[in-house]
DNA sequence: CGCGTTTTTGCGTGTTTTTGCAATAAAATA
DNA sequence: TATTTTATTGCAAAAACACGCAAAAACGCG
């Protein structure tokens, strides 16, 4: 293999995950630390990465470190580690889109396997970052709000999908109300996922609980999953366990 | 053996496998080192490719590990003015994906009105930001090299669409071969979305001129307009200007 | 044809690049 | 603190490379 080869594997690497170990590379490329360490040098002198002990990172990654505009991103990634939970290997996925949609498949398990469908590109990029899932990304009018695919053409693919498991987030939702939506389309979008899934998790940062907005999306009783931030037993969600369905 | 059939053969194991090694050749052509050394150094003075430690690099082997630092970002921007002037209000566009396809949707006008389709995610991501623009994201399945949707779906749904106007990025195109790609799947797709528009556009950076790669997409005349970042009288481009197509 | 010129090719020689190893230093971990 | 893991440095061997040279072949032209 040649210099340059490793050179674009290595950036390929870290672009995708955001870090690589000098370790992974030398099992991987099958040549001395020494080479991977000379390699890492010349691109840190490229100024292509940062070299860390014990690897590398991405340059992008640092600048999106501070990447503090995701709004409540620690409550976010709790939540998306929950979710990662009821994943399971071979499962067929719906996702929406949304933040912390986004947080809990950052958080994916490398090694998963599985196939996932989402109205939403950037999930759909950032899925495509595992080797071992499928992604199929539902085409249609791109809602510039919302950035996720809608209309009548995503309902009709939708219709074609039986998933194991529909994850979307939520704009509110309530213990009599069930979950509800401002935007007409948007209502009738997370009806249809709902709709071609046998199991729906709702994630949910805390402060959308206990609202109720004007168009019903379902009852309460059709969530399997209620995944916040929060502790389990946390007073802010009694009247959600009262009703059938799992809180983690 | 002539000079000329074993450039000609080196090119052919480039455009094969992206790369070739030096010792290789030697083995196979039957020649010395130096004769394969002045042989690629020719080649690379014709811009063929790339040369390296131990052999050479194909041209179009330019792997996408540009994240944060788009590879010839001011070449692709010059490109993707441009293109922009092809675009009307009203027009229906059909998009590729691509950081050139990108830096292209970065320059459009604010106010400008029209419908794009396409199957590039980012690309969507990126037009949604304007708001007299209509975004239609193709989905299928997702590629995790190209990062744009392809697979029979969206070869069905391509075949429903009516463009005015089809731009598209390139691996490599050739006056007499064409435009070629290397991937069977990636090469169906281009074939549709040049079926679908009444004209077509390919923005293509001058390194990947004169470069042909093992799948015909289509010949050279299917082509409507030529984008490069070269001056339109440009020396390198004098051999398409004898074909049947604007250049830009 | 003859003769000078150019092109092509391989060889020898010295240089540079690449790579792994060993010894030592530094950092992380327990 | 002790121990393990990771880095650094210098060194040496192998591989790849550049350059000049010369023989052979191809070419041009009177």
């Amino acid at each position: 293999m040649l210099k340059k080869e490793r050179h674009d594997f290595i950036m390929r690497q870290i672009n995708l995950h955001n870090r690589v170990l000098t370790s992974d590379l030398v099992q991987l490329l099958n040549v001395s630390e020494d080479t991977i360490r000379r390699d890492l040098q010349e691109l840190v002198d490229e100024n292509l990465l940062y070299k860390v002990h014990g690897g590398a990172l991405s340059k992008s990654y640092h600048s999106s470190f501070d990447d503090s505009t995701v709004y409540a991103r620690d409550s976010k990634i709790a939540i998306g580690k929950k979710a990662v939970q009821l994943i399971k290997d071979g499962m067929v996925v719906l996702t929406g889109g949304g933040t912390t949609i986004l947080e809990f498949v950052k958080l994916l398990p490398q090694g998963l396997s599985a196939t996932f469908f989402t109205i939403s590109p950037l999930v759909a990029v950032e899925l495509a970052k595992y080797n071992n899932i499928e992604v199929i990304l539902i085409g249609g009018l791109f809602s510039k709000n919302s950035q996720v695919t809608y209309g009548g053409q995503v309902i009709t693919q939708l219709s074609e999908i039986k998933a194991d498991l529909c994850l979307m987030g939520t704009s509110a939702i309530h213990p009599e109300e069930g979950l509800t939506d401002t935007y007409w389309e948007i209502n009738q979008l997370k009806k249809a996922m709902l709709a071609c899934a046998k199991r729906t998790g709702v994630l949910c940062i805390s402060e959308k609980l206990d609202i109720a907005l004007r168009l019903r999306v379902c009852p309460i009783e059709s969530i399997s999953y209620l995944i916040t931030e929060l502790d389990v037993e946390h007073e802010s969600l009694s009247r959600y366990r009262e009703k059938e369905l799992n809180i983690l």
